[in-house]
DNA sequence: GTCTATAACTCGATAGAC
DNA sequence: GTCTATCGAGTTATAGAC
């Protein structure tokens, strides 16, 4: 289950084989198919285990580093970007990557991608939410939320094309910006 | 050609066979062959075939359309818009899915695959600099019309993730406001 | 529950006649 | 240049012994 875990980060779903599984499960066909009747079902147990992995693995170490709740943002872009650089580009959001590949292929696995979406979303919610008055009161924490994930997605997805780190940290800093200038409006109010 | 290149937006690239390129295309294995020996190199004749299509397909009808550059950007985002509502969500930005498909699978595929995003950044950053002063002199505007780039990915990923244009919609809104108070700004400077 | 062996099929790629 | 036929490898999925 880890190993196809791994796998389809490396490689996606329809490039990793069954036996590619078994091979760095150092496990057996038959095994395989006792856990898991099909590759379907496999990848539905992966994006489970995504779900549970997003706080610990994304979202925690952000929660411990940063205290306040705007700048925690940030730092968990900067996973993000940790990330690329460790792998050299090779992978970015195992959910992001699965999403578009996965389209419309399999309706089941396409709901628990929209679940994995949403529960990354929530994390970052509670943090406009925290942020309470930094925001203009009339601000949609939610969509805020969203977008911050929406940009993440796009800047995963160029600094891998160009395999470079320049398309996402030109993102992330127009992101900071905006955020800023949401907090200056805040100030300006009071 | 055209076969592969609805294929690989409909389904991914692994999704697809050469078998059903070839059905699709009502020809036989060795006609394909003939012109193209590999996977990979159709794949890489499908990307070349995407830059061609950027300025016809999605841009032409945008600049046709709106004469304020500013407002021009927005009307190439509702095309993407529209292309989701007519496949009910099936078939997002073509390249954006093969970006994160191909990953490091095809080094060569990688680079056709930043040709296309430099090409469609090139056009949206022609907007900003015909908007001229309507943004202040700072503001960088490569970096910002790859920041529409990433915000339309990001955007069309969750809209297909969740069957729904309202990730799409809210994020183009946030795009929308952070671009007015970049030219509320401007015009504060005059 | 885990192993070996394999069925049933599809894949990408190609040879050789026309 | 386009056809038919097919190779050999790899695919998902499974049966049946242990």
């Amino acid at each position: 289950m880890e190993a196809a875990r791994e796998l389809f980060w490396e490689k996606g779903f329809e490039a990793t084989s069954l036996g590619d599984v078994v091979k760095r499960a150092k496990a057996n066909p038959g095994s395989l198919y006792y856990f898991c009747k099909t590759k379907e079902d496999l990848l539905l147990a992966v994006l489970e285990r995504y779900r549970e992995l997003v706080w610990p693995v994304v979202m925690e170490p952000a929660f411990n580093a940063v205290d306040d709740p705007m700048v925690r943002i940030f730092a968990v872009l900067e996973g993000y970007r940790q990330g690329l650089m460790a792998t050299d580009f090779a992978r970015g959001c195992p959910i992001g990557s699965l999403s578009l590949e996965i389209g419309e292929a399999f309706p089941s696995a396409r709901e628990k991608i929209a679940a994995n979406f949403d529960g990354w979303v929530g994390w970052v919610k509670k943090c406009f939410d925290e942020a309470g008055d930094q925001l203009p009161p009339e601000v949609d924490r939610a969509a805020l939320a969203r977008f911050v994930l929406t940009v993440m997605e796009g800047a995963v997805m160029q600094a891998r094309a160009y395999h470079s780190l320049a398309p996402f940290d030109s993102a992330v800093e127009i992101l900071r910006d905006y955020l800023a200038r949401l907090v200056t409006e805040a100030e300006a109010r009071t």
